[in-house]
This record gives structure tokens, sequence and C-alpha cells, in this order.
DNA sequence: CTGCTAATTAACCGATGCATTAAATATGCG
DNA sequence: CGCATATTTAATGCATCGGTTAATTAGCAG
């Protein structure tokens, strides 16, 4: 029970079919059907997938006479991006040159002024 | 059966116990039962959290004596972040305006000069 | 109302995930 | 070697996931 947002929008994430959806639904929005068509396998799998995507927030859906479609709603992309912003220092290279030049700068504070 | 590194990932990171161990982890390396010692769930159970956070690539660990010793890895959240640039200009406010930026001129070209 | 199309829900199934406890393995030390 | 500590593996249980087919719901068109 109550699984925190993050832990939704990651496990969301986690499957292919789930990334292609997203892919797809990056160039507009698109009925189950429309977004069912690439894969091979059946309706009701598609429908689930759209499910998980819309717990997680990354779409949403609005009727159209019998049709449902789906729309890209990129909000929790920037949540698990901001998480992953408190990572970047170990990966970023930029991030890690300016990690390094403040390691320097405290250094020089506490040691200054070795000649050569 | 093979699965690709980006789902790895993602489902690495879609469990909370697991961000918290990677959270631990920037703060320098720890082993097993230093990692364990905040959550109350087994060891064994942390131990398999690390397996699949190695699996993943997000840590890397050594041996030194009976003790194993993680270390964070960032570069799958590196990857992990570059798949989301693929989308950032669906939520980042400054891409979402150079979009708009780039659109206008696209529609400046077709219909140039308008007065006024 | 009937029938057609779109989509979801129900019922089921096998695989995987995450936890447990108990047993096994690895390493250093007296 | 024999013991203590650190960690992993084995065996097990239960819940969730991702798929299927069959049945149901929703909306429009005749």
């Amino acid at each position: 029970m109550s699984t925190d947002r993050l832990s939704l929008i990651f496990s969301a994430l986690a499957d292919p079919t789930r990334r292609a959806i997203l892919a797809r639904l990056s160039e507009g929005e698109a009925t189950v059907n429309e977004l069912a068509e690439p894969f091979d396998i059946s309706l009701p799998a598609v429908s689930r997938h759209l499910k998980v995507l819309e717990n997680a927030g990354l779409i949403s859906r609005s009727r159209n006479a019998q049709w449902r479609s789906s729309k890209l709603e990129a909000e929790p992309l920037r949540e698990a991006t901001e998480w992953m912003d408190g990572y970047r220092r170990f990966w970023d290279a930029s991030f890690i040159r300016l990690d390094a030049h403040l390691r320097k700068i405290q250094h020089d504070l506490q040691d200054p002024g070795v000649k050569q």
C-alpha cells in the first residue's frame, strides 16, 4: 500500500513497452488502439499499461465519443530528474570539476601560500 | 530474460529502500551492516537490494577482509537523465520558451513582416 | 432497440519481487 | 584447527506484474 510518488514514477518507467508508449505520445495524443498498433500484445495489456502511466501521472486521458485519448504529462519526469540532480556531482563532468575546484579552495584556505 | 539497461536502472530506483541506500552511499562507502542499520529489515534483504543495485551498475563492491564495502557508481544516473532529457521540452520552462520561440521564427519565415 | 466499434474489467496463470528464517561461506585470529 | 564476525545462499511464503481470453461497459449509428 501507500507507494510513494517517486517509486510509482520509476516503476512506471521500468517497463520498455511503457517507455515506448511515452515516446509515441511525445509526438501527439493517441487513442488506445493507435497506441497498441506497434506492439504485438493484446489491447487489454496496453490498457493496463496506460493505467499504470496514469497512476504515475505520466499521462492524462480524455474521452471523445467512444475514443479515449492519452496525452503525455511530463511533470513526473521533472520530479525524477530533480531527484537525480541530487547525484549530479557524481557523474556530471563539469560538476565534478566544480567539486574539485571547491575542494582546492577549501584546502588553500587552510594551508595558504605554498611557494613555487 | 535479457532486460535492457534502462529498465534495470529504473526498476532498481523504484524501491525506496534502495534509493535510501544510494543516499547513504553518496556520503561515502559503507559495509552491508552499516547500510542495514537504519532499516528494520533483515540483513539478507539488504544484501539482495545491494545485488539489485550492483546489477544495475549503481554500485560497485570491494572486499576487505570479511567486510564488503559498497561504493556509489553514478554512471547509470547519467544514462537515465539522458533518457529523460529527450522529454525536457515537455516540462522545463526554459525549454518550453525556446520551443515557442523556435516555432515563432519558423512561422515568421513562412509569413514574414506583418506590419504593426 | 440492435448492432458496431472502442475500451475496460474479470478471471486466470506463470514469473518475479521482496520479505523472512535457517544454513552455508568467507575471513581473521588465538 | 576452532571460533567469532560479516555476508551470502537456500528454502519458503505471499503480493504484485504482465500477459492471456472472455465478458462487460460506453457511445454512436441505423
